[in-house]
DNA sequence: TCTCCCATGACAAAACCATGACGTTTGGCG
DNA sequence: CGCCAAACGTCATGGTTTTGTCATGGGAGA
């Protein structure tokens, strides 16, 4: 559970300043001395500090090959004593995330670690998806049918996403509930029924003849693959 | 900051593909499937690759529009299947500024698109928005709402113009707050709620009904598409 | 120093959601 | 054919979460 950031800095001083630092806002502290050093402790690291004046270049090359290895999908934050935009547009080429220029305060280099997180463990692009006369855009939090727009709210939204991105597969309630709303949610299955009847209501549907949401008696509720 | 690139290419294959190489090499992809959806995402782009096979001879269409819009300085790379000498006039006669023939590799793709950023870097124009009433002027920081001059602090104004930028998009707090603040802010997500509910003061929105800035509950908020 | 701006806590208001109750449908069986 | 029980649909409701807004004090810039 405790992230761990590797931090490869040459030079002492800054490298126990970041690591008290980082370790003083809760993270577990990979601390290396050079890059071939942190090239072998990568393995279990969720992020990466990575100083950018390495001797013989080693920083910038360090980051190349990194994005060429199985790990080049890690964030990685780069410390520069130079903040000229030649060397931004080097950094961002070799694949830096992000950038901090020293001197820096505690409190950014900590936010600048929590927001690579939160961008890297967070929200990737999941796309959209189309049943019938149904859109859903899920990046942009959207719903639209019949080319007009669908105000759900968000177990509504959510539940409608789940089950079309399954088409014509049944779900069961439970399995619904461990999906969409959590499996620690405590609560009776019937709670599934009052929302498909929301959607429903939404998506003019009837019951007895949906056109999309259909009840499969005794196993669940499904999305009518053929709108 | 991150340098953002617009990536405008309809075939899903090739836009993924060409997404992953520019995010590895570092740019922040924007990345839409239609003509349409590529000139509102416009704002805040620095650079845009945009496809010329778009159906309906959009592309050309498409890159006549811009040259004759605010966004008129903005770099243009030019992705074609066609390699004959008509194209390559016809579309530097557009106003493409490059050129790459399909297929081509991640190295020659990110090595054109940073050229065209060295050569634009120093003078950015960011342009101007316009949703409903509402018109925003990013390089002059001016704010008008009906013709009439909006008086909008700083704060107030770049979350409006983030919001402007992509309509019908929601975005959480965290998200505003990365965006806007900054990733190195430090406080609560509520304080975006207030410089809502002040923006909607002077929009004369009401947060029931609102015209412009739609509360999106338990996900954030986002500006209308259609005001 | 003096504004103006901005973040934040507190409280009120609104929306949402789970749930129980009750009516309706379905399918099995005598 | 009719009865029964289980499963499902839907309404109303109270508690909970989320959001709107006011007021306040700190702080940056003029």
């Amino acid at each position: 559970m405790a992230v761990t950031v590797l931090l490869v800095e040459d030079e002492t001083s800054v490298r126990e300043a970041v690591r008290f630092h980082l370790e003083r806002s809760g993270y577990v502290v990979r601390a290396c001395a050079t890059a071939l050093e942190g090239w072998e402790s990568l393995a279990g690291a969720d992020v990466v500090v990575l100083d950018w004046m390495l001797p013989d270049e080693a920083g910038i090359a360090w980051l190349r090959r990194l994005r060429d290895s199985s790990f080049a999908g890690l964030p990685v934050l780069m410390l520069t004593a130079r903040a000229s935009e030649m060397d931004r547009v080097e950094g961002l080429d070799a694949g830096a995330d992000d950038y901090l220029t020293k001197p820096f305060s505690a409190a950014e280099l900590a936010a600048r670690v929590r927001a690579l997180l939160r961008r890297s463990s967070g929200e990737r692009p999941r796309g959209a998806l189309k049943v019938g006369l149904l859109e859903l855009n899920l990046d942009a939090g959207f719903a639209a049918f019949n080319s007009s727009e669908l105000h759900l709210t968000r177990r509504e939204f959510d539940l409608l996403a789940f089950l079309a991105a399954h088409p014509g597969r049944v779900y069961s309630r439970q399995e619904l509930l461990d999906k969409v709303w959590g499996v620690d949610f405590i609560g009776g299955e019937r709670t599934v029924d009052q929302h498909i009847t929301q959607l429903r209501a939404h998506l003019g549907d009837e019951p007895s003849e949906p056109t999309y949401l259909e009840t499969v008696r005794g196993k669940g509720y499904r999305m009518r693959a053929d709108p």
